[in-house]
Formats: C-alpha cells, structure tokens, sequence
DNA sequence: GGTGTGCTTGACACTGTGTCAATTGACACG
DNA sequence: CGTGTCAATTGACACAGTGTCAAGCACACC
C-alpha cells in the first residue's frame, strides 16, 4: 500500500488500464495485470488490498491523466441554461468512452462487491450533480419545460445520460459516438427545454 | 436433462425463483437453489448443463406462469399508433418488475457466460421487435414526429425502455412505479408523436 | 557491515462451478 | 421373484481465481 505515488504502483495501473482497453473491460485478472507490469502477482496486492481497490484506483488514475474533473466542471462556466445543459451533455459524452473500459469491469463488480458498488455509487451521484446544476440552470433562464420539476428532470437527465445507455446505443445499436452525442442533446433539448420547436 | 416437464425440474426452478426474488438477483448459488428444491446439489446438475441455462430456464417458466408473451402481444391489438405505443410501454413496464430479479442475473453473467448473453440479447432483440412496431404503427397514422426516422426511434424507445433504465429511477432514485410508468409514457410521447403540444 | 524496504517464490486456504463413479431405492415389467 | 432402469444420493475431485502467509533475496542508504 506505498502511499499514492511509486513506480511500480503506477506501472500497475497502466497495466490494468491497458488490459481493460484491450479486453473492453472484462476478465482481467490479477495475474494478467501483474504479468502485462512485469511484476509478481502477489506485488499487486502488495499495493492494492483487492481487485475492487485496484479498479477503483485505476479510474482515480485515468481521471488524473485526462482531466476529466476539468472538463466536466467547464461545462459549468457557460453562460445561458441551454448552452450549459448542450455543454454538460457534450463533455459527458465525450467521457464515457474513455473510462468505459475501466467503468464496465466496475460495474460487473459492483453487484458482488461493496467497495466497488460504493465507488460507482459515488460516481454516478458526482455525474448527477452536474445534470441538476444543468437543469437549475436552465430553469433559472425560466426556460425549464413547464411540465418538469427540476428533481424530475434532474433524473430523467441522469438516466439518459447513464453508460448503460451509451453502451446500448453505440455498441449494441452500433451508433457512431457523433450520432450518439447529436441524439442526446436534441433528445434532452425537447424534453427539458421549454418552447422549442421541434428541429430547431 | 428431463425433457421439459418433470416434478423435480419444476421444483428447481420454483425454488431457483423464489430465491432470486427474495435476493434480488444476486449470489444465489447452484448448492442454495438445492437445498430449497430439497434434493442435492449435483441433482441439479441433472436438470441443468450449467448455471446459465437454469437461470434462461427459470426465466421462460416465469413467462409462462405470468403469461407475460401475450400481455407484451396484446398491445398490438391497439388501433391507432398513439394507443399502441402507449400500451406497449405500460404492459413493457408492467413487465419488468416481475422479471428483473431473474434478469438481474442473468445480466450479471452475461459478461462471462455466451449461453446467457445470447438468451438475454434474445429476449432484448424480441423486446425490440415491440419497439419497431409500435413505431411503425405511429408513422403509419403519420404520428412520428417529423424529426425522427423509424429506426432511430425505434432505437431511441428501446433504449428508453431498457431494464437498466427502469433500475435506475425506481431502484437507485426511488421512484415509484406508477410515476416510472407515467413518466415513460409522457416522455415517449413528447419524443416520438408529432404535434404534441407539452402537456397534452 | 548492518538494516530496512520492495519484490520474489512457493505454498496454501477458500469459494463456487462442474464432473465422475459407485451406490441406493423405487417402480415396472416379464 | 428377479431384473432392469431411472432418478437421486454420497463423496471425491479438478479447476479457476482471489487473497494470505512465510521465507528469502537484492539493492540502497547510512
């Protein structure tokens, strides 16, 4: 458990990310990720308590190297509540491939295992902010439907946006991530912007 | 491999039932559906290849008893498009809280298990096919909304409909069922039925 | 030269799935 | 009555994967 920063710790992380990219996030090992860092497999609990601590410290790691923080949170530094709503849309969607690896071998965790529910948990709670600072921004403009409450929307928002959903449009229905963005915001705009003509 | 109707084969699945509901899905093993069917493990065994096909198993008995295929088919016997979408979307969600704690499971192994993924993407694919029809049904009577061609609405209301969706807003946000169903009903219609003034 | 730290090797416990072989008990048929 | 068959039982085992433990090695730092 070296504290946070230490060569091998993050050669370990590379590995895992590196594995779950190449195995779309499914059936990587302890002894795979071990292998792939050219250490010993017992090295790797030398620095991670679990498999679930690993995976949740590999998304921490992947976060910190694209500044995913970042661009979510500039989504926020737009003006008006449509363009903050098409902004938080866009950088969201542009987020999930990247950690979608990484997200679906949490995710098939997290049924099993407390630590990695919680991690996903936190996530998903953290995601959900940004759709009600999204939604409370445009009902400020006074351009929030007149048939949403701001929780109700805040949630539908939430639940258009979830992976789960990106996974069936874009891999499943074989999607281009272009169309999946474009469908998700004008889907959002008609439902939660009010007064839009539709194809506007 | 009793072919299809046997005392004990019924017991295992009741039993294989009874347990996923009361577990919502999760962590229930070949040894535990056993003992509650009061015959030994490796009798199971006898029944069913692997754990896989006694959950696609257990799903099709539950269809059975619950009579689910002809609620699902019986929203085709709506006239206009309008009507059929929405009473495939209520018998859809009707639906899916009798089976999720054996979908749920079924899902869970899907990532490791090709006879469960098939059996699960099976069940998505026929699920789809209601979609498509109630789509078909609204351009038909001109209703689709003019932004939306038939398969991306088709798309669009499948995914909508999805079992992960439906886990999202009542078992992670609480909602209850009643206002899931709402909710979905209005949602598809701003989306997919042209001319609707909000509200309506 | 000693000491600690990080890693290695190898063995092992545990859980759950799935397999195999030998045995028992019941029931049916001649 | 004996025989065959079928379903189920018991008990043992292989296998995979996670996680633990103990002993040893190597290098760097003082």
């Amino acid at each position: 458990m070296s504290s946070e920063t230490s060569e091998t710790r993050t050669k370990i992380l590379e590995a895992a990310l590196s594995l779950l990219e190449a195995h779309r996030g499914v059936a990587v090992r302890m002894g795979d990720i071990a292998k792939v860092a050219g250490i010993s497999r017992q090295a790797v609990y030398l620095h991670f308590k679990t498999r679930a601590a690993l995976l949740v410290a590999a998304t921490h790691h992947l976060d910190a190297l694209k500044g995913s923080e970042e661009r979510l949170v500039a989504s926020r530094a737009a003006t008006s509540g449509v363009e903050r709503l098409e902004a938080f849309i866009a950088a969201w969607a542009g987020y999930i491939p990247e950690i979608y690896p990484v997200a679906r071998a949490l995710l098939a965790l997290r049924d099993t295992d407390e630590a990695a529910a919680s991690a996903w948990d936190r996530r998903m709670a953290d995601m959900r902010e940004g759709c009600a600072a999204a939604v409370q921004a445009l009902a400020r403009d006074g351009q929030l439907a007149p048939d949403q409450t701001q929780d109700q929307a805040t949630d539908l928002l939430w639940m258009l946006l979830s992976v789960r959903n990106w996974e069936l449009l874009t891999i499943a229905r074989g999607w281009p991530q272009a169309r999946y963005l474009a469908c998700l915001q004008t889907t959002a705009r008609q439902l939660f912007v009010a007064s839009v003509t539709r194809g506007s």
